[in-house]
Formats: C-alpha cells, sequence, structure tokens
DNA sequence: GTAACTGCAAAATATTTGCATCCTT
DNA sequence: AAGGATGCAAATATTTTGCAGTTAC
C-alpha cells in the first residue's frame, strides 16, 4: 500500500491499521464519491460492514473526507483537498451527479458563491448539488 | 378538512383520501420540510407507515411536493409551488437548515444561482442548501 | 362495479451497539 | 503493556413487497 496513505493517516494522528489503508486506498484511487455500499462492493475480501461505518465516521471527524448530500437516502463521501481539517470543513466547491453514469464528481475548481438571503438568516456552510451529464458521458 | 387540500388533490388528478388530505393538510399547516419520521410523529392517530411512504412517492411524482437532500439519510419534503407540475420539478431555490432549531426551510424567492461548469458538463437541476441560523433562533 | 388505496404481515436493508479479541504504538 | 480498532452477534431502524380487505368514483 502506498507510503501515501500511510501519511495521510499519520497526519490526522490515526493508528494505521489494514482497513483504513485499503479504504483510504480507495478513495485515492477512485475518481468521484463513495458510498458505503460502493465501499463494500469493491473491497473484494471483506472487511466488515461495521467497520466501514466507522472508518468512514473517523474519516469525516479527521476531515480526510467529507459528505455529499443527495435526495436518495446514500450519502456519499468524497476525499477533501488540503483545506479541510480536523472538525472544520471547507468543501466549498461544487458537486456534480451524472445522470448517465451516476458518478459524483467533486467540482474541485468551481466554487459554491455567495447567496444573499433574507434579513434575520445567517450562512455558516453551503452546498451544491448540480446534476446533469458529465463530460464523460456526452 | 379544508377544502384547499381536495382542491389540490383533483387537481393532480389523485383520488381523494382520508391518508391523503391529512398528510397534505399537515405540509399546508407547517412551516418547512417534513421528513418520514416527522409526518409520523405529527399524525396523531396513526397512518400506516407504509401509507406514508406510498403517500409520499405519490405526491412527488405529481409534483405537489418535492425533495430536499441530506447528507445525513433523512430526506425532507417541501410543499412545491405553482411551477412545479407532474414529473417535472422547478424547486429552483435554496433551502436553509438552521443549526439551531433544526428547520429546514424553503427560501422560495432566493433562487439558486447558475453556475459556470468545466467544459464538457451540461447542468439539468441545481440544488442548494445553506445550513446556518435563522431568523427565528437569532 | 372496478380500479385504486390502505393496513397488516413479513421480507429485505441499513445502521447502531456491546463485547471479546486482536493489533498498533 | 495499554489503548484503540476490529469482527461478530444481536438489537434497532428503515424501506420495500405482497396480498386481502376497503374505499373512492
Amino acid at each position: 500500500m502506498q507510503t501515501e496513505v500511510r501519511e495521510l493517516l499519520k497526519k490526522s494522528r490515526l493508528s494505521i491499521t489494514d482497513s483504513r489503508q485499503r479504504i483510504l486506498d480507495l478513495f485515492l484511487r477512485t475518481e468521484g464519491a463513495l458510498s458505503h455500499a460502493d465501499i463494500e462492493k469493491r473491497i473484494a475480501d471483506g472487511i466488515d460492514r461495521v467497520t466501514i461505518y466507522r472508518t468512514l465516521q473517523v474519516f469525516e471527524e479527521k476531515g480526510i473526507i467529507h459528505t455529499i448530500p443527495s435526495a436518495d437516502n446514500s450519502i456519499k463521501y468524497a476525499l477533501c483537498k488540503e483545506d479541510c481539517a480536523e472538525g472544520h470543513h471547507h468543501d466549498n466547491h461544487v458537486h456534480f451527479v451524472c445522470d448517465s453514469c451516476s458518478k459524483t464528481i467533486c467540482l474541485d475548481h468551481v466554487h459554491v458563491p455567495d447567496i444573499k438571503l433574507p434579513k434575520g438568516f445567517y450562512p455558516r456552510e453551503s452546498n451544491m448539488v448540480v446534476s446533469g451529464v458529465c463530460s464523460e458521458c456526452l
């Protein structure tokens, strides 16, 4: 397994276990976001389902991955870029879900625009998900 | 039960049943969005859980309500305004989730801005959820 | 009367928790 | 050695499906 994976875990002060390495490695090798089910499917020789739940939770708390909201009861997770820190996400980019291949992609360079809210509303965090057709499915 | 409820159902060519009237009435009386669980809790003398699932599904198909994506595996539903039609939602407004009272509110007058996507990406629909503090929780 | 809707039971899924064991540091 | 992580079993919770009885039109 790559050194990169171990470095990432070390940076987050997480012990370097086999499951964590394999799950994080999968994220690094995957373009686009992964759901719990995706991970279960794609890690051949099984990590326990419960361990996946716990790993995703820890990774999210540590700012290694962030969640992408969805309207179909299936949260997806994607790697955070450098500017995420423990307990403090800055996944301030637009997410794209392809209607055709149903991949979910972080458009890291497309920022969520600031919104003028009505009087009395104070924003903390914005999330934007655009669906349509991705560049590979034209 | 109000005439408004029956009119709405009639307009969508749905038969006017007790469950549908009560669920739709709840939406009309509620500010903000409702999850399946909310509905179950707030309709005192129980409608079957399964009926609630099926009713929400039909309402969504008919353009009476729309879903609001979330990052916690709990879809919320909110009434559509006039411009939603069968199989064709235009809930093109920003949704606000209050961190304090955790209400989800449709900001009907705040439109989701158009986004400039990278080459090759074609948008069909955008969703935006802003969280923070709402005007009642200041 | 007929098609559509509902409730119940049950199946299928998904998520959480407790605990004994194993692994990392 | 000690604390944390994992797997397993089991408890909960959520969603889906089939079907028989009921209701709207």
